[in-house]
DNA sequence: CTAATAGCGGAAGTATCTTCCATGTCGTCA
DNA sequence: TGACGACATGGAAGATACTTCCGCTATTAG
């Protein structure tokens, strides 16, 4: 939480969520501060944790991840425990993008990316249904993805 | 689709999904290959589409958009008029993170991130319920982030 | 076997990064 | 009001990295 964010700061944020690769020279020109100083600015911005990582976007369909999956997972027994025995088992399924626990008609959301239909009707019966303490999940193919993983506005 | 990727290419896409900012000359340190042929390399990915953007993920909670919630959505008709509509209109709400016109139950999942609670019951209120052709809304709090916006595996 | 093509790494000029330091600004306290 | 302290800023400079050019090598096709 902590220290506050002025106008230059927040410039910087906005800047680097767009193009994650700008130089500092031209962070530095946009934002109309020296160079030295705005070193300065991002460096904070990431030891302080406003910049959690950056990332390259890969173009999921130029790798054979093409296809969206979202799936609603409902646990047999809501304890403590089956939560967490559940959530250590998932975090090793490298295709599962988001797990959030929910208030709701489901206990966990799953977003997956797989190649494709085929692709995940095998995840799902291999890996899915197998997790521990499943008892049922409720499987919403993506068929036109309008907004995906849009920039945090702030 | 295209061109291949070769074992090269792959760890340069690998590693600038972890890191965005890798220098040339560190990725190339890395990759053990030459800085000039890892320039060629990395200019090629972004020119073929390979990395769609470089992004700084800020961090939510450090900029008040801690709260995370999903929205089932169901649209009175389900004539493509109505759904372009609906996604004419939702493109503009930029709280919305993820748009998705799913096949089951809902026509369309959002996901949304908001400061808190409060935050989101006069959102609903006021935009998401207004937007056009909307019957009803399912609303899935977040209680627990277990994996968020994980990095694509290929 | 020869030639064409594509990809590679070395080299060098240019640009950039990163740090140090002097200067300036703002707020506090005497 | 004036002096002081804390902090942020921008200039300068050595070190580093970027980007392009060019010659070399390997692979493929004829």
């Amino acid at each position: 939480m902590s220290s506050r964010l002025d106008r230059v700061d927040l410039k910087i944020l906005r800047l680097l969520q767009n193009n994650g690769r700008l130089s500092n020279a031209e962070l530095a020109g946009t934002v109309a501060i020296s160079p030295a100083t705005c070193h300065r600015r991002t460096q904070r911005l990431f030891e302080d944790g406003f910049i959690a990582a950056v990332r390259a976007m890969v173009a999921p369909k130029k790798v054979a991840k093409g296809t969206l999956v979202m799936v609603g997972v409902v646990l047999d027994r809501s304890t403590p425990e089956s939560f967490a025995i559940f959530e250590q088992a998932i975090a090793k399924l490298k295709f599962v993008l988001d797990c959030h626990l929910v208030a709701g008609d489901f206990d966990y959301f799953l977003k997956i990316r797989v190649g494709d239909m085929e692709d995940f009707n095998r995840i799902h019966g291999e890996q899915l249904i197998a997790l521990p303490g499943v008892r049922q999940t409720r499987t919403f193919f993506v068929m036109k993805e309008v907004v995906d993983n849009a920039p945090l506005e702030f």
